[in-house]
DNA sequence: GATTGTCAAATCGTCCCACAATCCTATACC
DNA sequence: GGTATAGGATTGTGGGACGATTTGACAATC
């Protein structure tokens, strides 16, 4: 259940929302909401955070739900109001299906240095979260190594797909009961991944590795994931 | 320039708007008047279409609008208003690099006899709608023709991305002041295509056929475009 | 004649309130 | 114990208000 303490509490953690537009920055925020799991999946979206917690009407926090159930992160039940996506065990398939999709064919796309440092930057960014123990962290930095493996694609439409995709992937971990240490085994195959495409420059092993790493991920995930 | 008269007569045209929730048919609305041209690419949508055509509330409105610019049918300009998009020729080209992401993988996965069905249906549509000198139709089977390939990946989401991309094309056909023909040659391809891949089942030529199809698209659809 | 400055009208973004339709809950009844 | 029902809460949508911003015209200045 949601208290409204809960988004006063938050509101001062956070501040008063200023920004030339205001249903934008309102949509970061309840986005930023979900996906660090401040608003479970299933649970419902009160029609006034808007007032209380983002300090916007009504309709604004509306138009801000709207584009987040355009971005599958909230469903919308008419006269019911705006819920957190709870992802079915096929959303989960579609996803890894959509990933492959995309990060198999970037193993084949060419790549400038830009685009590796990002790549090398997310792994370093996930070791570092792991020594210190920091699991959302290295969740986080798991959705930014493959982000940036897909943005070897060079495609602005691509990215922002790949971004929505891994958000809704969050869901998935946040409706499950212990996610916390999941992505820590997989950080060394980052690692292995981005050296044998980006150094050793073998893009079949590199293909080969992530499709073995994909496989996997998607297969103890549905192990786990409730119906 | 908009005139009110043009959207008095479009709602006498199309009815009054019925249904259980009010944005989404409205929204669904505002987009058939984007794809098929009556909003022409860089045309401002009045705040007040809602009551006009749509016959709903300015509040109700934007959040239609909103859905549109997460959609990139609609650009929002702050304090200036929706403006229907007005594609780059960069996005044009990107608009490609996703097609042959999808399609081309499309190419190398399984079909089934329904899935085969719906390619060779929209041939067809495609072939009677030139029979009887419908360039409108021959578009928008030309759109079905591609989505049905895409569609034998399986994947709602690639589904509806690819909608959406198909989407963002025709705003580029608007752009463009003699786009009447355009897909005409390309109509015999498409039988070759799906022939190829479904009745034959040599999936690489039918990928190579297609590479080459995309190619040629994208570069007499750049040979014409403004920047 | 071109640039700049000013001002009014139009439009937009947002908030606020109203009200019907619907859902939820708890109480009463069988 | 289960079902019906009434009342309250919440949602979906309409419509108006108001400040902020853009737009376009017109005057002032260089």
């Amino acid at each position: 259940m949601i208290t409204s303490d809960r988004f006063a509490e938050l509101r001062k953690l956070h501040g008063p929302l200023e920004r030339d537009s205001v249903v934008e920055p309102a949509a970061d925020r309840l986005r930023n909401l979900i996906i660090e799991g401040h608003l479970q999946p299933g649970e419902k979206v009160p029609d006034d955070i808007g007032k209380e917690y983002l300090g916007v009407a009504r309709n604004t926090q509306r138009e801000a739900c709207r584009m987040l159930v355009h971005e599958r992160l909230l469903t919308q039940q008419l006269n019911r109001g705006f819920f957190v996506r709870m992802p079915t065990r096929e959303d989960v398939g579609d996803v890894f299906h959509v990933r492959r999709l995309i990060e198999l064919q970037a193993m084949r796309a060419g790549f400038d240095t830009a685009g590796a440092n990002r790549v090398f930057e997310a792994v370093e960014a996930g070791e570092e979260a792991k020594s210190e123990l920091d699991f959302a962290g290295v969740g986080t930095a798991n959705m930014r190594f493959h982000r940036a493996i897909s943005a070897l694609l060079g495609s602005e439409r691509i990215n922002t797909m790949m971004s929505q995709v891994l958000a809704e992937l969050r869901l998935v971990f946040h409706a499950m009961s212990d996610a916390r240490e999941f992505y820590l085994p997989y950080l060394p195959r980052n690692r292995e991944i981005a050296e044998t495409l980006l150094v050793k420059r073998d893009a079949p092993a590199a293909e080969r590795l992530l499709t073995q790493y994909l496989d996997d991920a998607e297969r103890q995930l549905l192990d786990v994931y409730p119906g």
